[in-house]
DNA sequence: ACCCTCTATCTATGGAGATAGGTAGTTGTT
DNA sequence: AACAACTACCTATCTCCATAGATAGAGGGT
């Protein structure tokens, strides 16, 4: 359900077409959640018949059309609900750590790699986000001006905080990654030095 | 894949029925990753089809039968591929963080209650990794002890130390979650206090 | 003999997501 | 006039996983 209330969290900032929203899952909000088109033009669909969104087909060109969505009040409604709900928890399913376990088994070049992939791909993402809240916090975002159009200082510095809180949550996890794998080089240099 | 490969992992130690590992799945191996039992006796099937694990029918009391599985050679071989491949990274989806960013949505009672939430669960699963830890160190992981019979004192300890290695990593994640949410709490506090 | 719990396995349904296509109109460039 | 690139939307298939059941024998206690 975490895709439906992802697509709701967009809509509370503008009217948005399908492909607007699948734009921003590709850049901005994709940082967080992730979502191709083939998901997302259906639910859009759905929550439209539950009564969350509604569409209005707007012209596009001179022939062309394209359909445009906004939050209903109901939508409000189930966003917040699921705001306020305490959270639910996935069992944990971690391929990484799966590897780590069981290295024994492979080559130490293979091991040495495989940390090295990690500490590359978290760098990646380091960098991203902290771009994202660059954005975020100097208001050249798009979303997040519209967001804040007509709202108080304060309620714009509150807006911002916890948009700048949760990326410093995605930074702070890779961080720690970054940290681990670092460590695991270490591991795999002392264990294998000798083979 | 991952599945497969946590399957072949669990075998390697010795021959199992898909209720030992289904057990395994709930305790030891299962904080790394889980799956029910409706998953796992299907894909031992699949497995044995693709001659990755054999199967011998296995008497059970008087009238009852199981099926014990062992990994085969070709099974080996893919285990040791899956390990010494780059490892694949999924696309963000991070339910904690969308929620996190869009809280000024949620009332502050249930923002708090959130990030309390997020430290109880995480403290947890620490406790629940760092018994495992300690399980592996002094030897008392019956899978480990069957996995560990014949080896030399430095392979155990290589074995060994990858797998404490794992589980160090999935409680320095939890270590991080658990300072970002009193962090949140902090935030929530700041902001909504004049509310 | 009865009952409970555990062992051992299976099926069925549905949601979520990945992947890989397709169609059609628009806009801008050469 | 041709074209590429972008906008806008749709479909199909497949795997993974969650959830919720069902069946049947084993082992132990009362």
């Amino acid at each position: 359900m975490s895709l439906r209330n992802a697509l709701l969290a967009m809509l509370t900032s503008q009217p948005m077409t399908g492909y607007d929203v699948y734009k921003n899952f590709q850049t901005s909000v994709g940082y967080v959640w992730h979502a191709p088109d083939s998901q997302i033009y259906p639910e859009l669909r759905r929550m439209e018949q539950d009564g969350l969104i509604r569409g209005e087909t707007v012209p596009w060109g001179k022939r062309g059309t394209k359909k445009r969505y906004s939050i209903t009040e109901a939508g409000v409604e189930s966003f917040r609900a699921w705001l306020n709900a305490p959270p639910e928890y996935q069992r944990e399913r971690d391929p990484v750590r799966l590897r780590a376990a069981y290295l024994e088994w492979a080559s130490p070049t293979a091991s040495a790699d495989f940390f090295r992939a990690h500490i590359a791909y978290h760098s990646a993402r380091v960098e991203d986000w902290e771009d994202m809240i660059r954005t975020l916090r100097d208001h050249s975002n798009p979303t997040l001006a519209k967001r804040l159009e007509g709202k108080s200082e304060e309620e714009a510095e509150r807006i911002t905080a916890y948009k700048v809180f949760a990326y410093e949550g995605m930074i702070a996890r890779a961080q720690t990654e970054i940290e681990w794998a670092e460590k695991g080089l270490e591991l795999v240099e002392r264990l294998e030095r000798r083979g």
